[in-house]
DNA sequence: AATTTTGCTTGCAAATTGCAAGTGCAAATA
DNA sequence: TATTTGCACTTGCAATTTGCAAGCAAAATT
């Protein structure tokens, strides 16, 4: 995914030449709610997601700000990915997703049980994981 | 684009199989935001939304529930697009868009302005709109 | 009756995606 | 120390999707 010139000045549109694609919010799903950090550990995601969409999907997130890329502690080899403030920041939107997909879609019924759980108190929730992610 | 077999069980995954590109969200934004309901209207938004891949969003829209396609009450040649309560039960997440884009866009002082009165009473401000969509 | 509007479809070139294989360096193993 | 494995990609190529322009049939307007 290139990063492109923007289609109009509507927020919203920009937001999703940010992350409007199939596989943007993935990635950022497992560094929230996973302990996924490498190119390897997303590579592993269920989804499958090819090498090079792999690697032009982080390029794109990076130079947007949303993640950076950093030595790893453990070894030289790897390369450790983590969320920027503004990569964390998304979370909302992800919490709503969740939340929708959870009046639309028949889960898994822990999956249901988890969702639930979390839009009872949902600032909370979203403030609790920021403190996690931001503690890395 | 087609209604192709969902990648993973994953709730966010199967949302992005719904409206993880970059159109099909800005459609929704016109029937959410502006009084746009035909073809044409759509096609007239800032964005320029080649023909064909409008009319392929429409029926994607369409074969989730999202949107339903009827008889316009002004003429037998329009079409009338509107909203289910699926689609419109996608606001929350476009608000959170919405808050983000704030935070990290540079935006018209104007759209900030909506953004932010919104912002200060997310729930009232869905349940308005909401409202006012159902009654259409 | 002729022209325009509306909601599309079709054809085609260009861009993007998906799959498999390959590359270069680091680290672990024999 | 030599070799194999792991990691983060890149490259080549076919298949799919996108974007642009043109076309089309039914309804509405002039």
């Amino acid at each position: 995914m290139e990063t492109s010139k923007k289609r109009s000045d509507c927020p919203l549109s920009c937001s999703l030449d940010v992350f409007g694609d199939k596989w943007s919010l993935l990635i950022i799903r497992d560094l929230i709610f996973t302990s996924k950090c490498t190119y390897n550990d997303f590579l592993k995601s269920e989804e499958g997601i090819a090498t090079n969409i792999l690697a032009s999907r982080l390029k794109g997130l990076e130079e947007n700000g949303i993640i950076e890329k950093s030595a790893h502690p453990d070894s030289k080899a790897k390369l450790l990915y983590k969320l920027t403030q503004k990569g964390i920041d998304l979370l909302p939107i992800m919490m709503e997703i969740y939340i929708w997909s959870d009046k639309y879609f028949d889960l898994a019924a822990e999956t249901k049980a988890k969702i639930e759980e979390a839009k009872k108190n949902k600032d909370k929730f979203v403030k609790q994981i920021t403190e996690k992610l931001k503690s890395r």
